[in-house]
DNA sequence: AGCACGCCGACT
DNA sequence: GTCGGCGTGCTC
């Protein structure tokens, strides 16, 4: 058989590679779009995908030929590949990146034999089987779900914990299901092992027709799972950021929940945002009636700004919480209390006055370890990490000082390293000291059955090993807790029935601190956190208890507090886009950012200089603002120099227009001497933090 | 990114 | 005498 056809085939090149379309193969026949195959790239052998056109003049003088094709498996559809071509072309990568990493991992080691095996064991498409009955919706759930049905624009479910965003969800996804006996629904969470509670809701509603898809799985279970969606035999798939990936040849509902949540946002490779990916991807199947609802009782900033603009369709859906009362806020002025204080007298009174009468608390401190840094009190020693810009955190127990960027881990020195002093002493609080603290306050304390106060501790420390996270929260569940302390992992989603007070014990690093979007991030955490106060109405009302949400702070007056204490995430919003609008910030600008990693910093800072100039004169530039390159904020994690230069446009499309334009330029300054000594670089696209 | 080829230090 | 350090270059 003699090859006779050109064929189109995106592999995974990679970035910084400058082949960023599909390279041109030949096959004895023309091969539909989509259709997974295995290539020769230089002296291996690559899975790649059949690709649109083939190029006019393909930049090889000889082609070489497809080693196999996996026939057996359908192609990926068009609405999947136009989403890859997006991707790739708005986060700035190559198609081939974008589109092998969108991939299940264990297909890329497959041959067509293994998948040949693969298929044949697959199980026989499963339609939802019916299980638990769906309760009778509320006439707030009703009409949002009818909204949802006929919205011609993304939906922003807004509603509070308890406001029964989930059962929503799920009656919308039945109905799509019963609409269209082979319709697929996407529900996208932020972190499947922080909302099990969700899958299990689904898989009680819908059957074996879940899967879910995320990083907990084992390769083969995700591979599984993926060809389970793309074959149509999955009618839900429930999943992290990277399901916004899988192939559903037939999706007609995706839903986004907790869509405020950063971890949607993919901070390495191609930075893209899945929840921007997910509004995409329902665009792109709008003819199809393909619906996409974002959830959140405090959505993100852009997102809000698009309901208000009405780009998308705002819904809300009014708290409920089965007649308990909203949590009462309660601030501590720190600056009159002693520094360092971790329980100020009124909130230690009120903590122990719950806990005296059977109930449980929730204690928030965003940091863990004993203290973020040990020093020398004569001659002024921190405890620096060797690798990092950053302080070595104590952690007591393990008599360890540990870097928590670099993993960097040493025992506690006997005496400074500097002038010999034996004092060493740790500043600042951590949730191993909470903890220590906590147990010493409460020691005298008795529980209503005459017990002593349990105090336990959830952070990514205790957190660590199998079945850890779920241990420590059944523990709390059941009672067998009375205090927890920990970080910002608690107040995620977890149903606990006896908490009546949750404090945080000092937020105000979110204030200060020089990421303008911390405030956002810290309203979400403490409405959140206060959701966790007071769930069960029944224990609550027989308490005779109000519920309470303390907050321990130097900045009392900040408007972020009374926008809290009236429950008032649109107050909040507005004040922030007030402030947004009027410093010119998103979303009322668009932003990317070059970063630049180096073993010397001047090295990186030279090379964004170079880059800068590249720019000038391209398409776009006029409209964009380039800003002088900086050290980012921690410059050096594990012996690597790190800087950046941020662009700024009122026109995505100028931005957009640039960074393409500028792409092969940033390519060709690898060869120049300015490009020695750069390890890496890459391109973020609406970044979340810098 | 892989994975080669390609020239200079401490080991079986 | 080899094993191996990572510098530089290529992949239809």
């Amino acid at each position: 058989m003699r090859p006779s056809a050109q064929v189109a085939v995106v592999v995974p090149t990679p970035a910084h590679s400058e082949l960023h379309g599909p390279l041109t193969y030949t096959h004895d026949a023309p091969l539909p779009p989509g259709t997974l195959v295995r290539v020769p790239l230089g002296r291996r052998t690559v899975l790649g995908i059949v690709w649109d056109h083939a190029p006019a003049a393909p930049g090889a003088a000889t082609l070489r030929a497809i080693d196999e094709v996996w026939s057996p498996l359908p192609p990926l559809d068009a609405a999947w590949r136009a989403l890859v071509a997006f991707a790739a072309r708005y986060y700035q990568r190559s198609l081939g990146e974008v589109a092998l990493a969108a991939l299940p991992p264990a297909l890329r080691t497959l041959d067509a034999e293994a998948l040949a095996r693969r298929l044949a064991r697959t199980p026989s498409p499963s339609g939802p089987t019916a299980h638990e009955a769906p309760p009778a919706l509320t006439a707030d759930q009703t009409q949002a779900l009818q909204a949802i049905e006929s919205a011609t624009r993304p939906v922003l479910l807004f509603g509070a914990t308890g406001s029964g965003k989930t059962e929503v969800y799920l009656q919308a996804a039945a109905r799509t299901l019963a609409r269209d006996p082979l319709a697929q629904v996407l529900v996208l969470v932020p972190e499947i092992n922080l909302t099990p509670q969700l899958l299990a809701r689904f898989q009680a509603r819908f059957g074996a027709s879940v899967v879910a898809l995320h990083s907990g799985l084992t390769p083969a279970q995700r591979l599984r799972h993926w060809l389970a969606a793309h074959m149509g035999q999955a009618r839900i798939v429930l999943g992290t950021r990277t399901a916004v990936w899988a192939s559903l040849p037939r999706l007609r509902l995706i839903v986004v929940d907790e869509e405020h949540d950063p971890s949607y946002k993919s901070q390495e490779g191609a930075r893209y945002s899945a929840r921007d990916l997910a509004v995409v991807r329902a665009h792109h199947l709008a003819a199809a009636g393909c619906r996409v609802v974002l959830g959140s009782a405090t959505p993100a900033l852009e997102t809000w700004h698009a309901a208000e603009q009405g780009r998308y369709q705002r819904i809300e859906l009014p708290v409920r919480m089965g007649g308990a009362h909203w949590p009462a806020l309660r601030l501590v002025d720190l600056r009159q209390q002693p520094r360092d204080t971790l329980l100020a007298p009124p909130l230690r009174a009120a903590l122990q006055a719950r806990l005296a009468r059977g109930e449980q608390a929730l204690l928030l401190l965003n940091r863990r370890g004993y203290a973020p840094v040990i020093a020398c009190g004569d001659c002024g020693w921190k405890s620096g990490c060797p690798h990092c810009s950053a302080y070595l955190v104590y952690h007591k127990r393990e008599r360890a000082l540990r870097c928590h960027h670099c993993g960097h881990a040493q025992p506690v020195p006997r005496a400074c390293p500097t002038c010999g002093n034996v004092d060493l002493a740790p500043l600042g609080r951590g949730t191993e000291q909470l903890e220590e603290h906590v147990v010493q306050a409460l020691a005298e304390l008795r529980r209503p059955d005459g017990g002593p106060v349990r105090v336990g501790r959830l952070d990514a420390d205790t957190a660590r090993g199998v079945g850890a996270l779920e241990q420590t929260l059944a523990a709390v569940h059941r009672g067998e807790l009375d205090v927890l302390v920990g970080t910002q992992m608690v107040a995620k989603g977890h149903d606990f029935r006896r908490i009546t007070l949750v404090a945080a014990i000092n937020p105000d690093g979110a204030l200060y601190a020089s990421d303008w979007r911390a405030p956002e991030r810290l309203f979400a955490l403490l409405l959140q956190a206060a959701g966790r106060a007071g769930r069960d109405a029944a224990f609550t009302a027989a308490q005779g208890a109000q519920p309470e949400l303390w907050v321990q702070t130097s900045q009392p007056d900040h408007p972020l507090f009374a926008a809290l204490a009236r429950h008032d995430y649109p107050g909040f919003a507005a004040q922030q886009l007030q402030e947004r609008r009027a410093a010119g910030m998103p979303p009322f600008a668009h932003q990317a950012l070059l970063r630049a990693e180096a073993r010397q910093l001047e090295v990186a800072l030279a090379w964004l200089q170079h880059a800068a100039a590249c720019a000038d004169d391209l398409p776009g530039r006029p409209q964009v603002t380039l800003y002088a390159p900086v050290p980012m904020t921690l410059t050096r994690v594990a012996g690597v120099e790190r800087a950046q230069l941020l662009l700024e446009s009122g026109s995505r499309a100028a931005l957009q227009a640039l960074l393409a334009a500028w792409l092969p330029h940033l390519h060709a300054l690898r060869r120049t001497p300015a490009g020695r000594g750069v390890l890496r670089w890459a391109i973020d696209v609406d970044p979340l933090g810098y």
